[in-house]
DNA sequence: AATTGGCACTCACTGCATTAGAGTGCCAAT
DNA sequence: ATTGGCACTCTAATGCAGTGAGTGCCAATT
């Protein structure tokens, strides 16, 4: 260990930076010629030889056959990002557009999806945005329609402008004015309160004797447990620009390809990377084998958790290859993280 | 002319029909000597090369180079659909399979979603599958919601449980009582019909004099003609199992494929596509460059509408490579087409 | 007149040897 | 510690011969 710290001094990090900086611009092994000259050090092959070879003797960098240069591996990624990037804030003429795209979107109120395919647009990668957690969102309206053989269709309203629906099961038939009577309980009394607020409030009536409420508002009561008991953390997650992964070699293998592309319509695979990145704040990047989901092996994710009123409700990131520019695409993720959560956050919902 | 007609006979259409099937199976060349073993003719290689020559003449089949066996031209491949397919009726257990799949399926409602998913399953393949249109959807329930500056979120329920909503300009701001009479009025009148006749009505109403009418009235009139005139024929499909198609050499160019995943979500071309099979009953299939899209070359399109009641509502299909066992996908599409129509058909709307 | 066997020819594919080039590792010299 | 030199390794490209599948055509056969 000790031995490291020296081995590790400024100058082999310095190039393994530059070899790593040349590799994603170039996607080829790199040589001792190249990162000679490539580098600011002056130092001749030979030394840079003596250099690689106790990099790659570290894991940091891997030679793909005797003679061929020297590619970073996924511990060489991990130091990069961790240590050696030098992360270039964004031309403003870049934030702009993205200020613009998500502001100036269409009425289909879809800032997720706008933000997603921004995301893939500008970095030519795929773009991934969660839905907004449960927890933030508020119940705006809510209605019940009778179905069928018990079943009633149940219709509510969130923040400004986003409509649900689910289909719960009762044991016996209600008239729609029942029905009608219930839902306007419920709009009085919940209306513009969080999903994870009306839960708590109906689980404690239920709790409470019953015998205090009428029959209309037990009903309500019922109706609601049944619509927001189960806690469907809707887990979604909107993903644009796929096809432009097909676009790298690195990638473009058959089976990985089609594994990859299951992965995403299995969703899961993903949900649980953009979980783990909900805990935390800012910037979160998982290289190749660090998802441990074979079908990403390799693809880096860079994500951001994105806030409303400094609570984290959702992420965002970006998959493509671990080739992939870091700089680039940590400031496209922040910079759009902290859009989104602006976009999101000073809408006030206008008190009918 | 005459000639044609002379050189195709009996003899070199049966050869045509078994090479396109042997082709089917192999995915390569068939050369003489094997399609003198193949087919039941007891021809001996010359003989078969020279009909080939004809064949090739008549622009059916191609050769990929000198010394190759041949290949079906799209022109092949149409008249052996056309006139020389022998549709195999699905094992019982198919069919047991398809019925089970589409009843049997949860809560979701999503009838169309399993249908393409079973098309995807069973032929391995992609499967499409469109909404029914919009003019056998009947009206159920509407409800206007007022949002920020004069927008006022429409949610309107159709069928049995379908949700739509869609957000309309207005000029004037809305109390909350003003648009719940509104709705309330367009339900009691409206409710049941479907939604081409409500959008006849609504415009049969805008043009008598509209002095008869209460305000409320017209404001019901007014906000159903922003929210039904555009005829957003909402053209959208459910389409399953792209990934499947990534396993088909012939399409597993990188740009190829690219190209099709592109179209798929671009989905203006799948759409043209499925529209034009809206008109006739029964299947339709696009081979090859029959589509007219450069980014279905290389594939084919097998589809059927669907009715219920006799009336055509919508299309499913499968897409897959021009080298595609037709008798089998045909088969598949066509009792799925007519299992989908059944399943949605006998449910009679259940009056309230 | 249709069918067939025979034969020359074409073309892709394979294996093999060769070459050129890029890059390494190591050693001795600075 | 750094460097130049050198032998070595491995890849990718090239050329070449051999093989096999298949064709087209012609003359013989039925």
């Amino acid at each position: 260990m000790a031995n490291q710290a020296q081995i590790l001094n400024g100058r082999s990090l310095q190039l393994l930076k530059t070899l790593i900086e040349r590799y994603i611009s170039d996607g080829q092994p790199i040589g001792s010629r190249i990162l000679s000259k490539d580098s600011s050090l002056n130092l001749s092959p030979a030394t840079i030889r003596n250099v690689m070879a106790d990099l790659e003797d570290l894991g940091l960098v891997h030679s793909p056959h005797t003679s061929a240069g020297r590619v970073p591996t996924v511990e060489g990624y991990r130091l990069f990002v961790d240590s050696l990037l030098t992360v270039k804030p964004l031309d403003s003429k870049e934030v702009q557009c993205l200020h613009q795209g998500l502001l100036a979107q269409g009425d289909g109120g879809d800032v997720v999806g706008t933000a997603s395919r921004l995301l893939a647009d500008l970095t030519q990668m795929a773009g991934v945005v969660t839905l907004p957690k449960r927890e933030l969102v508020c119940l705006r309206h809510i209605e019940f329609l009778p179905l069928s053989s018990g079943r009633v269709l149940v219709i509510f309203v969130t923040n400004e402008q986003e409509v649900h629906n689910k289909i719960i099961h009762t044991n016996r038939l209600f008239s729609p004015a029942e029905l009608q009577q219930a839902a306007n309980y419920l709009n009085s009394v919940y209306s513009g309160l969080s999903l994870a607020v009306v839960r708590e409030a109906i689980l404690k009536e239920l709790q409470e004797d019953q015998e205090r409420m009428n029959q209309g508002m037990l009903l309500a009561i019922k109706m609601a447990q049944l619509t927001f008991a189960t806690d469907t953390s809707q887990d979604d997650y909107v993903l644009t620009g796929e096809t432009n992964l097909m676009g790298f070699n690195e990638l473009s293998g058959r089976d990985h390809l089609k594994q990859l592309f299951e992965a995403f319509n299995q969703k899961q695979a993903v949900i649980h990377l953009l979980d783990q990145s909900m805990k935390s704040e800012g910037v979160q990047i998982f290289i190749g084998k660090e998802s441990g989901y074979q079908a990403f092996d390799q693809c880096s994710l860079v994500t951001s958790s994105y806030s409303v009123n400094d609570e984290v409700v959702g992420v965002l990131g970006v998959i493509g290859p671990t080739r992939m520019s870091y700089e680039k695409v940590i400031a496209f993720v922040d910079v759009t993280a902290k859009l989104l959560g602006a976009a999101l956050n000073p809408k006030p919902t206008s008190p009918l």
